[in-house]
DNA sequence: AACGCGCCCTGTCCGC
DNA sequence: TGCGGACAGGGCGCGT
């Protein structure tokens, strides 16, 4: 569910409230979300303290102040949920892992379809991980020409190569579809096939889109909350996704949908080849 | 090696 | 009103 734009949402959220907060008690009410025992898992982070939150990809991380991190990754629909203030818990719908804090606040990771994983992982399993994922896409490193290289050594379609997290990371599906949509190429073209001008413009309405989402706060199609529980306010701006029979912003034409890999792809035959 | 598919799980919505 | 099927923002493991 949450890709960039809401992952960064809620790691601002986090970055305040959470800097110093240290973790008492852990419960694990589901434990399928975790990779390790929950005894082993709770240990793990009893009397860390939060050092600092960060995001990579679409993962949050908590650096913790024995050089661990706890990674986060929340799937379809997980949400981490934070005190408004000591002694009220969050608002939950179905809680699968809580954290009370020292000072009496509690953070909960809260996920109904529990797609989500948490791990607490040492720095050579994290840099392990972090070698596996693309470059960021906002920072400078994310070049045209580096996208336009990186396109033209597959043959997927541009869509499915946008989700795959090891060639450009946070990028998910809303977010793939808006930005082919703004650049004018179909999700089904063959990734080598794009042209160096049409990579030019892909690398920037990705960058737009991202930023603009970050600004309102994430997309809520249904299960997207911020640390707040509040929905975002990024949806009402989506052009092509989620816009099936709808007409095109742009020419009018009826928006399509085709499914390949499994996943939607939203588009306009007109305005996109 | 690169790629596409099925699956993990629960909730919601739509058509009959 | 009830029921079955399709579908949902992700990511992994498998077979080809």
């Amino acid at each position: 569910m949450p890709e960039l734009p809401e992952v960064e949402t809620i790691v601002r959220g986090l970055k305040k409230p959470l800097a110093g907060a240290s973790f008492a008690r852990t419960r694990v009410l589901k434990p399928d979300v975790l990779r390790v025992s929950p005894r082993r898992f709770r240990e793990a982070l009893k009397g860390r303290r939060v050092h600092r939150v960060s995001r990579r990809a679409k993962n949050i991380l908590l650096e913790l102040d024995d050089e661990r991190r706890l990674v986060v990754n929340l799937g379809m629909t997980g949400r981490l949920l934070l005190s408004p203030d000591p002694g009220t818990p969050p608002h939950t719908t179905h809680p699968a892992v809580s954290f009370d804090l020292a000072d009496g606040r509690t953070l909960v990771y809260d996920d109904v379809r529990r797609f989500g994983v948490l791990e607490v992982l040492d720095p050579g399993s994290w840099a392990a991980r972090d070698r596996r994922l693309g470059p960021e896409p906002l920072l400078e490193d994310f070049t045209t020409q580096r996208l336009w290289k990186d396109l033209r050594r597959s043959r997927s379609p541009v869509r499915s190569w946008l989700l795959d997290q090891r060639r450009i990371a946070g990028v998910g599906n809303i977010y793939a579809i808006e930005a082919l949509y703004r650049a004018g190429i179909r999700p089904s073209r063959r990734a080598r096939s794009i042209s160096k001008k049409e990579a030019d413009r892909l690398h920037r309405e990705i960058r737009t889109v991202l930023r603009e989402a970050i600004e309102h706060r994430g997309t809520t199609l249904r299960n997207y909350r911020d640390v707040d529980g509040a929905p975002g306010g990024n949806a009402p701006r989506l052009l092509a996704y989620g816009r099936e029979g709808e007409p095109c912003s742009r020419c009018g034409e009826v928006i399509k949908r085709v499914v390949f890999a499994n996943r939607s792809a939203f588009y306009c035959r007109r305005c996109q080849s």
